[in-house]
DNA sequence: GATGAATGAGGATTCATTCAT
DNA sequence: TATGAATGAATCCTCATTCAT
């Protein structure tokens, strides 16, 4: 509920309604010059002013919405969890037993892959070795939640696995599909296509085993 | 006999400079702190004062041994990429066609991992969306060597593959490596091992149809 | 109304940015300092930070308005030769040739070194070996404006002249007044004024025989 | 006499004879590197690690023979006015009065203008807005040298002259000699001697009507 | 709320000079 | 003595952040 603001209560004055508004386009215009800022050039590199320029507005605007540069990253990733649930939620639900796994790990990886290239600052944000302190825990909010979907996807397919051993696996599986949108995010066309194919490749194969093997084919 | 130094510089590796062995361990103490201080703070947070204090030197004393920070990061690439060859060449060295996947995947990981572990900074370097300019290209220069030799041992297990196909697999082989060294660098003991089976398990799974399912327990 | 500033912004001179009044003079203020500093120490030695100082500005506030030190030095040459252009720029427009050569001389001479003693710096950027690489061409720049102003003048004079005579007169009378103002400026009062007189001669029986002899007396 | 220290008392000491002969050879290197570089980069921007370096010593052997880096310029400069006056001493020796002015000024000249050639960084050293404090000294000292033999030399043809007015008339001769030689020193070949010429021109025409138009075509 | 100006500490780098070997 | 190493203050410049308008 990272937008409590706007269903806050509205009284009569009639500043904060329209400072809302008008706030709020800022905000998106910021956030969106901001991933583009990042992107180019990570977030320990990326100058607030940068930031300010890309968007078109001055340095203390900025600032009139954002107390730091910190804050800036962890509200863009905080709207990208957000999107990416909205949109995209159901892609980790819980999937009908039945599902082939084939099935169910190409259309999670499909939608993700989706997700992931038409937002690649999640990308830059969410794998940093040079994103410093506060910022991780966003990083790790985002890895956790991530995790804790995978891990509950994970323990409905692998029943008799100890929890640890579901945590590690969701661990793998996550890095997996990290350094596959990496390779992703670097080929275009077709070869972005295959390189989407083997990681679902990968990700089968590896799953396979654990969950009794009920592949597709079978 | 000013040209005495000259006369015995002829020593180790014929620097293009006439150096003392103090300049030596310097330059040696200097790639350590810097190896310490691009772990915590990732390359481009860090500062050449902050390297020079963490070697216990001042400012200029770095300045004398290195252009500036970039010829840091890149020389101690170079010294980790040629230790690495030195001492875990033959890792990924051709295998004998009769070793069973299952073990030459096991060793060359083990190999690896235990380098990797041992020198955390080698990932730090060669793992930033955020490294700048010159230095992607000893990371690059790096990553082709580490992806020419994984295609060459690939090459001889997948006879009918393309040379593409086997450049992506050789590529994601790599990827899979890396996030499974992130993960690994992230547990210790025992939650550490069994990461590193996981990451040999992904990679056994991954490659074994490929090659044509010559696993040691056929 | 987040776009007045550029409705107001057509004011001046078209500046690429809009800047507030207080920014201009802040400008103005810098490129006083730095024409203080470099009279003191020359272009070279002068710092930027001494520049601030001396303005009464912090660091930051200097390169809010100039991107390094050069530009410095180029606007402030640019402002000097408008100026100079502005106030003075008959001074060596075509006279009338019926003007006596002494009058002709001493009135360019004295308007000349009226600016140049209000404005010193303009002898000390107009006057460096050691003045390096973009600034040599707003030098140039200048220098050619000038020896091309007297070139004219000269070949209304000197019919007969080829045209590399005539540039080579242009330069020695630049050379000369050069050399002559910095006289000028190292003495005060009468002597001051004593030394003007001498250049005036020197100009004037220079380039009389080369002008046809046509003094003023004859 | 800056060469004192080699006719200084030889006592049985072997070190300080053997100390100054190759001492001798070391300065002298040295000095010739410090030429090239100030000439290069004017005095302020030449560092003297640059200039060791162009003497092929290190840096400590610099300092080994010069306390500091104004020294070296002083050295050079003092050496430089020595050579000037013993090569080229009777340039400014008081003339024949019988000789025609024309040709006075041309030999001197003719003098001057080959031993600044032969050693452009005598113009360098005396000619820095860029040349701080204490070095002024060796500037001065040598302009007052230059300024007085003018002066002598003028005396004896402008008898009726007061002082001021010789030393007035001194320092316009030098500075027109200094502006000549700055063009001089610009151009080369045929176009080098036409402003030798012009020099002269400036000079005789100058001070013709100033010792009586004892000009020797007359 | 918006702007551009202002800040000043910090970062990379240089350099005159001193020191250890 | 010569060398290369060491120093640290000073440079140029940047940037997160705050302020005045």
């Amino acid at each position: 509920m990272p937008d409590n603001a706007q269903t806050q209560a509205q009284t009569q004055k009639e500043q904060p309604r329209r400072r809302q508004a008008r706030g709020e386009r800022r905000i998106a215009q910021l956030l969106e010059a901001a991933a583009r800022v990042f992107c180019t050039t990570g977030y320990t590199a990326a100058s607030t002013n940068a930031i300010a320029r890309e968007a078109g507005v001055s340095p203390g605007t900025l600032y009139q919405f954002f107390p730091n540069k910190e804050a800036i990253a962890i509200e863009l990733g905080d709207r990208l969890v957000h999107e990416m649930r909205e949109t995209y939620g159901e892609a980790l639900a819980p999937v009908d037993p039945a599902t082939p796994l084939e099935e169910a790990i190409g259309s999670a990886i499909d939608r993700f892959m989706t997700f992931n290239t038409e937002h690649p600052v999640f990308f830059a944000l969410m794998h940093g070795p040079d994103i410093p302190g506060r910022i991780a825990e966003t990083h790790d909010q985002l890895h956790t939640t991530l995790t804790g979907r995978i891990e509950s996807l994970l323990a409905s397919l692998m029943p008799a696995a100890t929890a640890a051993d579901v945590t590690r696996t969701a661990h793998v599986c996550l890095g997996i599909y990290k350094a596959g949108l990496e390779l992703v995010l670097a080929h275009e066309g077709a070869e972005r296509a295959a390189y989407v194919q083997e990681i679902k490749d990968v990700l089968i194969r590896y799953l396979a085993p654990l969950v009794g093997d009920r592949l597709g084919h079978g």
